[in-house]
DNA sequence: AACTCGGGGCA
DNA sequence: TGCCCAGAGTT
């Protein structure tokens, strides 16, 4: 399997990385990365608008009750369990690091409602850390293109940092997401239109 | 490994 | 009306 010919496609497919959630300091692309688990990122960017202009950083969230954090983020749903990780992440962010959003994985980890993935994410989009985050996108569209052959995320992410360069593993993540969101659905993937089918073992064999 | 959280967008 | 969404925590 050529896994360059399938990064170059991918880029060439992808030129301009987007990133739906488009942050820039770590608190809001921590808190947005949180909010984004299983929503999707209109949801998202609909409600942190609002959000961060009146709660702007770790110590003003902290300061909320769950309740009261749920009136402001319940469009985007599961939003129980998100307004209570946030509030305690928050104050965590307070007591334990003065209001700063940690750079290591571990203590990003250790933080409530947050996992692998969003701690990656962080690392890499907020401080240049090299991280390559996987999601359910990720990890399918991988093993759909033959990048990985992985059973879990970990597997996935491990395999595509020892095939891709470190510097695109940025890149990389998101070019795999948005090919899954547009093309290489889970559902209804549109093999006929996808640009990289002539190298895909998608098509032809059932994965 | 399976289950739960969930309102809103869209076909 | 039914299906699905940039995951993480619990059992």
């Amino acid at each position: 399997m050529n896994y360059q010919e399938i990064l170059d496609k991918l880029r060439e497919c992808y030129p301009e990385v987007k990133t739906a959630l488009s942050f820039q300091n770590p608190f809001e692309l921590l808190i947005a990365t949180i909010l984004s688990a299983q929503s999707t990122d209109k949801q998202v960017n609909k409600v942190t608008q609002s959000l961060f202009e009146k709660y702007p950083d770790a110590n003003a969230i902290s300061l909320l009750s769950p309740e009261e954090l749920e009136q402001e983020i319940k469009s985007i749903g599961l939003y129980k369990n998100k307004s209570k990780n946030i509030v305690t992440t928050s104050k965590m962010l307070v007591e334990k690091y003065n209001g700063i959003v940690p750079c290591t994985r571990e203590e990003l980890i250790a933080l409530p409602g947050v996992g692998r993935k969003t701690a990656n994410v962080v690392l890499s989009n907020a401080y240049n850390i090299p991280a390559l985050a996987v999601d359910t996108h990720v990890f399918r569209v991988a093993n759909r293109l033959g990048l990985t052959q992985s059973s879990n995320p970990l597997q996935t992410e491990e395999q595509l940092m020892v095939i891709i360069p470190e510097k695109d593993w940025s890149d990389a993540h998101h070019w795999l997401i948005w090919h899954g969101r547009i093309v290489c659905k889970a559902r209804r993937p549109e093999c006929q239109k996808c640009r990289l089918n002539h190298l895909c073992q998608y098509l032809n064999k059932s994965v």
